[in-house]
DNA sequence: TCCATTTGTTAAAACGTTTGCACGACTGAT
DNA sequence: ATCAGTCGTGCAAACGTTTTAACAAATGGA
């Protein structure tokens, strides 16, 4: 019922052979029969069948991106979409498709991408963040599929990433609110398996040190990617007494119900804390007051993944390509953290 | 390389054909060779290729969602990650897999969709939302292929749609404001492009005119899902000599808008102006104040979805399945809404 | 005991492509 | 005129499944 390639042979008289030639721009076709076939193929509507062309070349066109179980909780939404968009833009651009896959914990995350990767449905995944030790990570590094990690994997340095500097990203932030005089900064990361909480407590701990400033154990705590745990943190750094005069924060999430709490305890912003989180996420420009944050290119680590992915897949890996893309951050400074303490 | 159906086989000492019809249980399949044949499975560690099948069986087991070029723009990103999580999980647990789609403009969304569906890469599509005339549905609808609808559509009432009932929602929203007494209520739209404002817009004027108000034009603005647009209609608002004291808007983010010009200018939520909005996204419940939002029930509008796609391609439409599907919504009252005002 | 049915399996065709090989028709240098 | 090379095209095999038709063996009712 479908026109297929024969049909287009028929009506052409020529072999389907010839068609097919025609389809991928072979060069020994002449001028005028390219010209007469590609008439008849939109004169007959014809679309080639994706899973026939892929079935003989081996090769699907199109990756998948492992949307962990708990997108919802990790990170903003926003994150996540913007990561998305990047990733399908340059997909597309560069001719292929992207299938979502997620699953409710673990063992269906390996289930589905094996599903997908082994029955050739896809050709290489995209996984969106970076647990401590992640099955799905296993799984794919010991088959040798085609992957990259948004993030940054300890136990596999050497796979396909990309990723920011947190470290330094962390470093920055927390040299700012040093340069604005504070001398008390805590730091609120978030789930401790995940290695960007790491990297980002990390560099905090190396601007206190470089700085000369003391580490509080107590001035750091861990939470989720939620803003009741920017509450919690918030509501334990007041009662504290000696409480830090300025904040770094490991998503802007969490920074919201830093500031919620505060409002509704009545303390003031950057006055009696100053604010500085992560991601750069649209609404931290329109909260009051608008938040200091870090951009990491979101669109642009989904952008890159999508692009190494598809290069590596293309080439096999035996690219010289970097394995590991460093997107840029960028702290964008407002009102939350525009609050100088002069040293006594 | 790949381990085939063949291969099994042979291994298993039967025919190519047993196998299969191990793999799809077929009756006549004796427990004994069942069992050895499965055996063999995992001991090879087949999968079987989905492309072959596919191929075959003239049917993909996976739909497409088509993600609108403005995904960034319309509505908050909350709204569409949501949307596509309900998408996946259903799906998912329907056994088909979900293909993200996009287009940089209407011709290019019409490709996309044209290309996996005329190269028989997915059954069906979801798309999600629904602009006034819209040349993607023109082009499912006339060519008969499986697709929903996540809105509702003018020209062809009778496609398959999931929606919400946005006249009587919008309706609802209007009369809970008139309940407190207000008798100024102003309303922000969405574009005029979009069948979801027009139904809001209608529920509020329904409202209106049942509780015997009057209907000012100036107390109508247009805009888009941006909390520009809020900022801006706001600061319209508040300059008119005869202000409204009650304002319904069409989506949370434009609250967001609306609620920090508010804040600027010193004006207090609720006293001098009440909010009512729609989507009721998780920060709508952390804005200061607290936000007074219609939840629409948007995971299940995309699980829905999926629902009732995949349940048209698998009884090829002749299901007795209501061809519109209406999600519940539910007013949740908050701060923003609470003050009543006293008749003089 | 015989025929009809059921049971378990197989051979082969089909799905719609791509591609290696072959082959005839030109071209142009000898 | 011959030969080597190039050009344009076709044949047929292959990709990994499903499924129809066929068939041998087992079963059982008369």
């Amino acid at each position: 019922m479908a026109v297929t390639i024969k049909d287009v042979a028929k009506k052409a008289g020529v072999s389907p052979s010839t068609v097919s030639r025609v389809l991928s721009n072979h060069p020994r076709i002449s001028a005028e029969t390219s010209r007469k076939v590609k008439d008849i193929m939109d004169q007959l509507g014809y679309h080639p069948n994706i899973m026939a062309k892929s079935l003989v070349s081996k090769t699907t066109n199109s990756i998948c991106i492992m949307l962990p179980k708990s997108a919802e909780e990790l990170f903003s939404n926003f994150f996540f979409m913007e990561l998305i968009r990047g990733i399908v833009t340059q997909a597309s651009r560069l001719g292929y498709d992207v299938l979502i896959s997620s699953g409710a914990n673990e063992k269906e995350e390996v289930e589905g991408v094996s599903r997908l990767i082994n029955g050739r449905r896809v050709d290489g995944v995209i996984l969106l963040y970076s647990r401590q030790d992640d099955p799905v990570i296993d799984f794919l590094h010991d088959n040798g599929h085609h992957f990259v990690l948004i993030g940054r994997s300890e136990q596999y340095p050497d796979i396909l990433s990309v990723d920011n500097d947190n470290v330094q990203a962390s470093y920055d932030a927390t040299k700012h609110l040093v340069s604005l005089g504070h001398e008390r900064i805590g730091f609120v990361s978030g789930p401790p398996d995940l290695v960007v909480s790491k990297d980002r407590l990390q560099g905090y701990l190396d601007a206190l040190h470089d700085s000369g400033l003391e580490m509080r154990p107590e001035w750091i705590v861990e939470g989720e990617f939620l803003q009741e745990s920017g509450y919690r943190a918030m509501s334990f750094f007041m009662n504290l007494p000696d409480r830090p005069t300025g904040l770094v924060m490991i998503d802007d999430v969490v920074s919201f119900g830093v500031l919620r709490g505060l409002h509704e305890l009545k303390y003031k912003v950057p006055e009696d804390l100053c604010l500085v989180s992560f991601n750069n996420i649209p609404l931290s420009e329109l909260s009051t007051p608008p938040l200091s944050s870090i951009d990491i290119g979101i669109y642009n680590l989904g952008y890159t993944a999508s692009q190494v992915l598809i290069q590596s897949i293309q080439n096999n890996n035996d690219s010289s390509y970097q394995r590991r893309q460093i997107i840029p951050h960028r702290l964008m400074v407002r009102e939350s953290s525009m609050y100088s303490i002069s040293k006594k």
